[in-house]
DNA sequence: AAGTGGTCTAGACCACGTG
DNA sequence: ACGTGGTCTAGACCACTTG
């Protein structure tokens, strides 16, 4: 946990900063790579990597023999990219959020289909947890996590109220480096009938996540089930040519 | 349009083989980026290019004093990323696609939702194309495009019958570069009700697009409307840090 | 201590767009 | 012809992991 950082990154920072206070304004042309050498007082290959960072986060688009052009975020109300989590949505309706454990539990002999998604070996044990997520009094997000065991040796009701992403980062210094999530619509289960104010609602927008740690091992699979009218997922594809 | 490509884009491309077929197995551990300098007869950035690309596409997971770990993606049977494309789906369903065009009109005065969704000036004229997508007789995408007519001219429902991006990018040249797409799903209208085979659901999957040409203008907004039970969506998310 | 990836430099040549 | 970004090089030092 260290204040300092890359040169690259400040540059980075900096430039977002004026693109969105509106220093750099859209579609305007970003100095060039060698005035930004000279103003920066570095070397060409670090703005290079200040600026694809731009550009790979949206803010810039860079053209060959052109320059680099401002976009405008502006018009975008929405963020650069991902999935609205429950904590912006809880701040967005001025709620206070609230998570309700509904199951904890050791599963010594994981089914198939538990086996199957988290690469088990035979002895593998699984914790499984059932939580929902309840906004202005609705309980609008079903989270069923599935966690191996070899890697979380202990977990709590309390952990599990607050977040355990949290305890994994802070107590255990498990590392969650990346996820593979696939997005699909369901027909709701009696289980989701039964734990989320579904409210007439006839479909379920689930996000099935495939976490992994730093060292690229697979250690959780979660599903988050979504009362369809508070899901919003936002992507930002730059193409591939 | 040249066959050469970039030293670091071919060696990308032989790892990438490697790994698919196996020749570095899974949790293994690639050559250092020093060995593989060696290898390839470069220099050590133009191999780190390589690998950060490897990296941004999932194949492998650096680790600072460690080495580069590949990846299992055999265990992933959905492509790295993106939304499963209309031409996807028709070929897993053995099923010939079809286009049909409910629509072609240029509006001259566009109303404010499209005004504002384009960034339109007051003289700007827009072309409005409504299609459904057809995979085994069953209509299960409403696509519903505004363009600029700024960009495109002229368009015509032969056109539209086959695919719009390729008569932009061979015939008139526009290069798209980037887009920004929103995710929600809402109640179907009556228009969805009217052109979609929607046999009971309830919903409809809402992909909103701003696509943008090479220069960083936005020309073109879609809305694809998705029958919730032909929509899969697959993301691929390195964690910030 | 040795090996790994992360950052940074000061050059070089090339491909592309504009005047 | 000139300026732009795209690629590439041969070094250097640092931070981290492992033996």
């Amino acid at each position: 946990m260290s204040v300092v950082t890359s040169k690259y990154l400040t540059i980075y920072n900096t430039l977002v900063e004026q693109i969105k206070n509106g220093a750099i304004p859209p579609q305007s042309l970003l100095p060039s790579e060698h005035e930004l050498t000279d103003q920066f007082q570095t070397s060409r290959e670090t703005i290079r990597k200040a600026l694809n960072l731009l550009s790979q986060n949206g803010y810039i688009q860079k053209v060959r023999g052109k320059g680099s052009i401002v976009i405008d975020i502006t018009k975008f109300d929405f963020p650069v990219s991902g999935l609205v989590s429950f904590k912006e949505l809880a701040d967005k309706m001025e709620s206070k959020p609230k998570t309700n454990v509904h199951e904890l539990s050791l599963i010594i002999k994981p089914d198939h289909f538990i086996r199957q998604q988290l690469q088990l070996t035979a002895k593998d044990q699984v914790w499984k947890v059932i939580r929902t997520r309840e906004i202005g009094g609705n309980k609008i997000i079903l989270d069923k996590d599935f966690l191996n065991k070899k890697y979380v040796p202990s977990l709590t009701e309390e952990i599990c109220e607050n977040s355990i992403y949290e305890y994994l980062e802070n107590e255990l210094n498990l590392n969650i480096s990346f996820a593979k999530k696939e997005i699909v619509v369901e027909e709701p289960t009696s289980e989701d009938r039964e734990l989320l104010n579904l409210e007439g609602f006839h479909n379920v927008v689930v996000i099935k996540s495939y976490v992994f740690l730093e060292d690229a091992s697979l250690f959780q699979y979660t599903e988050s089930r979504h009362r369809p009218d508070k899901f919003r997922f936002v992507d930002f594809a730059r193409r591939k040519h």
